[in-house]
DNA sequence: AAAGATTTGTTCGTATGTATG
DNA sequence: TCATACATACGAACAAATCTT
C-alpha cells in the first residue's frame, strides 16, 4: 500500500525523488541538475510544484540556485542531510583514522552508565586515532551496545563517520548530546598526539540516542586545541 | 530617492513592512497578524506575494503558521536567553563581571565584518573579565552596533548577561551562531587570568542575529580550560 | 563581441483540499 | 454544522541573469 505516499504533498514527493538522485550519485556535487522545464516534463507537474521542491532543497543546503542558471548540487552537503543546526569538523584536507583498539569489554563502567546498560553488560569498545594530513589531531574512544558491534567492526576501518553505515542497517539517531570541556593530556595521550603531557586538550563527550530514545553510542574525543573547530547554530 | 526601494521585489517590500509592524509593537508576540486575504486587500498584491513574504518570515523565525489559522508572531520570551537545546555556563557559585574597557571605536575591522557593518562604521566595544568565586575565568570582548551602545552601557555594570536588558528595549535575537576553537593565551590575557602565556584557552566566537536577521552582537570569549563547561543538545 | 535562446526570479490569477474556530 | 483561512497545485506572463552560437 502506498496510502501514505499518496498523502504526501506532491512537492515533497518530488523533493524526495530529487534528493535520492543526489544521494545515489546520479547528480554529483558541483553539477547542475536538469532545468525546471525538463523536470516539469519528466514528472508532469506544474512549475509551482517543482519550484517549491527546489526551494526546500535550497533551504536545506542541498542545492544552490542563481538566476539564469540551473540549480547546482551544493559542494559538501555532508552533514546537511544529517544534523540540522550544527557543523562540526576538524581542520585538514586528508582525514583518516587509525584503529588503536577494538574489543568487547565488561569493564568501562562509566560508559555503561551513559549507555543505560546494567553493570554486568558487555560493551563494544573502540579507540581510534584521528589524523589530518597525517598529523594526529584527536583520540576518540567510542562505546556501543554489543548488538551494534558487528556493524561497527565492518565500517570502522574505512569510514570516518560511522553513522551512515549504521543508518544503512536501520540504526538511526534522533538526538545527540555533546558536552565540551577541557582536560590535560596524559602521558599516553601526549605520546599519541605528539604533544607534552599536561597540555590542554579539548574534550567532547557525546551521547547519541536512537530512534527509541535509547542510547546507541557514547564517545569521548580528545582534540589537540589547534585542530579543533566547532560551529553551533541555534534558533 | 527611494529608487532602490522600488527595485526590491514586492515580497521583500511587504516583508519589510510586516517586520516593521512587529518591531514597533503594532503586532505583539503571541498575537495573530491579519489574514492573507486582508493583507492582499491592504497592500493590493496577489496571494503569491503575501505568502512569499510570510514564508520568509516563518523561515526567519519571526512568525509561526498553522493551517486554518492566521500567522502568529512568535513568542520571544525569557528563555531565548537560555536558548532551547543548549546549556552553557561556567563553573562557580559567585559569578561576576569586571569591565576592563568600554568605548566606541573605528578600528576592530574583523568585528565590523561579523556585524555586517561597513569598514568606516563605528562599533561599540566592551572588554570584560568574568570571574567565578573571585577567580578570573574568562575574558570577553563584545562588539555591538553603536545604536545599541547606550543600552549596553547602562546594563553592563550590573548584568551578567546583556540580552534581557536589550529585550526590554525591543531588541530581540532570533539566531545565535557560536564557533568554538582554541587559542594560546597572550601575555596580557595570561596576566588577567592568572596563567602562563602560551597556555591553551577555549575560545568562543558568537554572532547573534536580530529579528530582521541583521547581526546585533559579535563577541569573542576566551575561557580558562578548567572553568569551561558546555553542553549541547540537538535533535 | 554581440545576438538570441534558455533558465531562473517574480507576480498575477484561479481552484481545490483541509484544518481551525 | 459551517464559514473562514491556510496549504497545495495548476496555468500564464514578463523580467533579469546566464549560456550558447
Amino acid at each position: 500500500m502506498s496510502q501514505k505516499q499518496k498523502k504526501l504533498p506532491l512537492y515533497i514527493q518530488i523533493k524526495n525523488k530529487l534528493v535520492s538522485n543526489i544521494k545515489d550519485g546520479t547528480w554529483k556535487p558541483g553539477v547542475s541538475i536538469p532545468s525546471e522545464s525538463r523536470l516539469i516534463e519528466q514528472y508532469n507537474v506544474s512549475r509551482t510544484t517543482i519550484r517549491q521542491a527546489i526551494r526546500e532543497m535550497v533551504q536545506d543546503g542541498i542545492l544552490e540556485t542563481s538566476r539564469g542558471a540551473p540549480a547546482k548540487v551544493k559542494e559538501i552537503p555532508e552533514e546537511s542531510v544529517g544534523n540540522p543546526g550544527i557543523v562540526h569538523h576538524e581542520i585538514g584536507t586528508e582525514m583518516s583514522v587509525i584503529i588503536l583498539r577494538m574489543e568487547k569489554s565488561r569493564t568501562h563502567y562509566s560508559a555503561k552508565h551513559h549507555l543505560s546498560l546494567p553493570e554486568t553488560a558487555e560493551v563494544f569498545f573502540m579507540e581510534r586515532l584521528r589524523t589530518a594530513d597525517g598529523i594526529p589531531i584527536a583520540i576518540q574512544r567510542s562505546f556501543f551496545p554489543v548488538e551494534a558491534g558487528e556493524t561497527i567492526e565492518q565500517a570502522a576501518e574505512k569510514e570516518f563517520d560511522l553513522f551512515p553505515a549504521l543508518g544503512e542497517r536501520g540504526i538511526y539517531h534522533t538526538n545527540i548530546k555533546e558536552h565540551v570541556s577541557a582536560a590535560n593530556a596524559t602521558q599516553e595521550e601526549a605520546d599519541l598526539l605528539g604533544m607534552a603531557p599536561g597540555e590542554a586538550l579539548i574534550t567532547i563527550e557525546r551521547t547519541t540516542l536512537g530512534i527509541d530514545a535509547a542510547p546507541i553510542e557514547y564517545s569521548m574525543t580528545k582534540y589537540t586545541p589547534k585542530a579543533f573547530n566547532y560551529t553551533i547554530e541555534l534558533e
